[in-house]
DNA sequence: AAACCGGGGCG
DNA sequence: CGCCCAGGTTT
């Protein structure tokens, strides 16, 4: 790490500045609840993977009501967890949720397991959610580094505008970062990501309101390099391939008796407006896909959720 | 390493 | 309208 300039200030001034603004400022979110389970913490990992925290909310409180425990999900048909998630976005998350519930109930008896590899071997649990269930579930130490994460360390501790740096980079600045302390290194993890979340955020950040603006290198070096992140450019939604699946999950989850699949592939059409000339092999393909994820089920002409 | 996967909110 | 979001899986 080059360092310039005076000398960086201790490790502990930036945790204990940000734990104790979070204990402050934090967002009372449902599952940050002293009651809450780890399978709760689980769910809302999974919703909240691409997903903002305030639309997740509701859908966690019904979702946790309906199903309390993973043999709970586990019970349900998988089309029914498909139906619950409604509108939160790649209903694949739904599916592998469900199939994580199954995995849980099936090989560790109804509990969550607290290890990281065993989290790992869930469906649809990637090194991120491995970690943060660990550590917000079962107090585990580990750093936890998510987007919001990456972009506080990139800024406060490298002095640059946004994340850049390989993934492991920032892992291991995060775990240079965290206290000894069981439970403080729990709340900084969580600090890190709620400051990235509410204060540092990547297009307007807040540094008025920031706890750790006296020691961040990026404000400190006059916020130098302040260009977005290098990253592929999404090709539009409109007029999408995943619009079209949308258009097709949609009259499936509003559907109580399976569909034809003629008019399942005629939703992909509907409501569209393509700049140029629409693909015609587009609403078949989008069909298509949802059969292959297992998100539709095909039978006798018809189509149904799994 | 790159592509793919939804949908909404914000500047 | 462009960018971003408590990522993960597949190729």
């Amino acid at each position: 790490m080059e360092t310039t300039g005076a000398p960086a200030p201790p490790r502990s001034e930036l945790s204990a500045a940000l734990n104790a603004w979070f204990e402050l400022s934090a967002r009372e979110l449902p599952w940050r609840a002293p009651d809450t389970t780890a399978w709760g913490v689980l769910v809302s990992e999974f919703m909240s993977q691409q997903t903002q925290v305030e639309r997740v909310i509701p859908h966690w409180l019904e979702w946790m009501e309906r199903w309390p425990t993973p043999s709970a999900l586990a019970a349900a048909e998988p089309g029914e967890a498909v139906r619950a998630w409604k509108r939160l976005g790649y209903p694949r998350r739904a599916l592998w949720l469900h199939r994580a519930a199954v995995e849980i109930a099936e090989r560790h008896g109804d509990k969550v397991p607290a290890d990281v590899d065993a989290l790992l071997a869930l469906t649809g649990i990637g090194p991120y959610t491995a970690r943060a269930v660990a550590v917000f579930a079962f107090g585990d130490t580990h750093p936890v580094v998510d987007t919001n994460t990456r972009r506080v360390i990139a800024r406060a501790v490298q002095g640059r505008a946004a994340a850049g740096m390989p993934a492991a980079r920032d892992l291991t600045d995060m775990a240079a970062l965290l206290p000894s302390d069981r439970a403080a290194a729990a709340t900084f993890n969580a600090a890190a990501m709620e400051l990235g979340a509410i204060v540092c955020t990547a297009r307007a950040p807040r540094c008025d309101a920031c706890p750790i603006a006296n020691i961040c290198e990026w404000r400190g070096a006059g916020y130098p390099d302040n260009a977005p992140e290098k990253r592929p450019k999404q090709a539009a939604f409109e007029g999408s391939d995943r619009q079209a699946r949308g258009k097709i999950m949609e009259l499936l989850r509003s559907a109580d008796a399976p569909v034809a699949v003629a008019d399942a592939v005629a939703a992909a059409r509907a409501g569209r407006r393509p700049r140029g000339a629409p693909d015609p092999a587009q609403p078949r393909r989008a069909y298509d896909s949802l059969v292959a994820d297992g998100l539709l089920v095909e039978f006798e002409g018809l189509v149904r959720l799994p």
